[in-house]
DNA sequence: CTGAAAGCGCTTACAG
DNA sequence: CTGAAAGCGCTTACAG
């Protein structure tokens, strides 16, 4: 019923290694028998099967996708859509698939990523988040399959694609302070998220390097990724009287942080924020600069990345790549 | 090197295909001999090799997800993430995985699609949208395997789930005329996808119900599904005097009407829109009441459904289920 | 309840 | 440049 390579070897009166070789466009097959096969191929509407073609070669052609936990507010984040975008646009030029991981526990997600692991459903991870003690992270070192990560974890041993979130912390805060703010404070989001501190980092490097003080208490954190958590931040918790800037670690945070502003009608508050890309999925709020990190690309480079150390993992030394996106900062007048 | 399924028989004393009934939990294996090879599957931390049980029992345990086009503006919609996460929390009772479709242009996703359903990497596909005259449903279904569509198509032999989207948008009408709106229009989107459609015949129902003409030009359509788009419209394009309620077929473009209505100081209209859940993801600009779409169990009655009907695909005749989800209209004060 | 054996559809040294 | 043959790691009738 289904079409097989012998159907093809037949019908094109070649051995079935040798419509293998097609399948892989060796360079060893003369092209006249390549197209004859071609041909024929196309008239029996042949197609491999992937599963026959994993066991044989030990390669699965598919690359695993690791999200954060689903219940985490961090799913919901616009970053992530616009990673796969990116991911998707490189991945058409490779002739490979991603696997979603899945999981409604963190035990759950970590049986799933062993079992695709080792069972060989995949060849290679990416993961899309940096958090701490991530068990999930800590399996894919061990089990020394090529990995990348989209963020900058705790960890040396693992490609690594990010924007320089220290640079571009310390970006937003001098732009703030050149637009002459004198007290900022910070408005970070979920400190388990790499981004979230190394953002901070640059916010005081900034600081430092323009004389102002840093102080713990400008330092708003321990809220999750939504907009309502920043709405809610400003409507209760924060003394709107003392800041004249806020960096604002996180695009759906900052929206709900525009959004109380606008209803206090406080206007001598600058924010700034990161967003993925330059045109933003809500019409802002309130027109200000940000940050454009180039999501997209992170997401195609990631897949390059993990390509390039497919090809050099048989090689001896395991070198690790780590690699930034500059964040972009877009003033709006 | 790798532990295979030999090497558990031996440590076991027992046949390879004694283990492989084991993996199965067959009923006709003992409890004995099932905790035996259990213990040592997990002594050697031993998987199975999924490309070898794929070939062997032509089952992938894997569904296919197909996204619309990257590029479309759709693919941004906070939908997405929401049906994605209804699917995960499903897909975790199973042992299956879920690939994503890709490619950056219709002809590349279709290829992309006949290799991954020829090739036998997926058992079933989950479409996540359903607009006019799509190549790659009209391939699915030619192709018999297995499908479901999280929306409306023009199909008849495939399983939908869906919002009942005629009634959710008398729904909404309805409840606007009750709050005493004299003059609704009907602001949409991309009519190419059918829940927009759809939506509208609701709404032309709900006005002939209750005795209110409906008129072409109160429906406002063909843009994307972008804020900015709709923040455009009210900006630009609509005579704001004649009316008293919208209708706004989607979250998106209701977050840059609201906007654009708030900045116009325009108070006399009222707003009706739908959203994937209830906990929206940006604070909503103006308090208004909505039609809460239940997304997230879209995506989980479709895993259900692609799973029966891989049960009964073997049976004589076969169904098709179109299943619908109820909206909810939440009412704010 | 368990085992021996054939087979799933490819790839890949090896030989020529 | 091409072919014959072994093998990848499972599953599944069949037999007992």
């Amino acid at each position: 019923m289904t079409v097989t390579i012998k159907d093809v070897a037949k019908k094109s009166g070649v051995a079935p290694s040798t419509v293998s070789r097609v399948i892989a466009d060796s360079p060893s097959i003369s092209q006249a028998t390549k197209e004859k096969v071609r041909k024929v191929m196309h008239e029996l509407n042949y197609f491999p099967n992937a599963n026959a073609q994993g066991l044989a070669s030990s390669r699965s052609k598919t690359f695993g996708l690791i999200l954060p936990l689903a219940s985490d507010a961090f799913y919901q984040n616009p970053f992530f859509p616009t990673v796969l975008r990116g991911i998707n646009f490189a991945m058409s030029k490779y002739d490979y698939s991603i696997l979603l991981s899945s999981g409604q526990t963190d035990e759950q997600r970590l049986n799933h990523i062993k079992k695709i692991v080792h069972g060989k459903k995949v060849e290679g991870l990416i993961f899309l988040y940096a958090s701490k003690n991530d068990p999930l992270l800590n399996f894919a070192l061990n089990a020394n399959i090529p990995t990348v990560v989209v963020g900058t974890p705790d960890k040396v041993k693992v490609h690594v694609i990010d924007n320089d979130n220290e640079t571009i912390g310390k970006q937003a805060t001098d732009y703030l302070i050149q637009e002459g703010c004198q007290n900022i404070a910070y408005i970070g989001g979920d400190m388990n998220q790499y981004f979230i501190k190394d953002r901070l980092k640059g916010y005081q490097t900034s600081l430092e390097e323009n004389n102002k003080e840093f102080k713990e208490e400008n330092i708003y954190n321990d809220f999750a990724f939504l907009s309502t958590d920043g709405y809610q931040l400003i409507k209760n918790e924060i003394d709107l009287g003392i800041y004249d800037g806020f960096v604002i670690a996180d695009e759906l945070v900052a929206n709900g942080v525009q959004q109380a502003l606008l209803e206090k009608k406080v206007s001598h508050i600058k924010t700034i924020t990161f967003k993925p890309f330059q045109q933003a999925l809500y019409h802002p709020i309130i027109e200000e600069s940000y940050i454009n990190l180039h999501t997209h690309m992170l997401g195609s480079r990631a897949v390059s990345i993990l390509f390039d150390s497919l090809e050099t993992k048989s090689q001896s030394e395991q070198r690790y790549i780590r690699e930034y996106v500059d964040g972009e900062l877009i003033v709006t007048p």
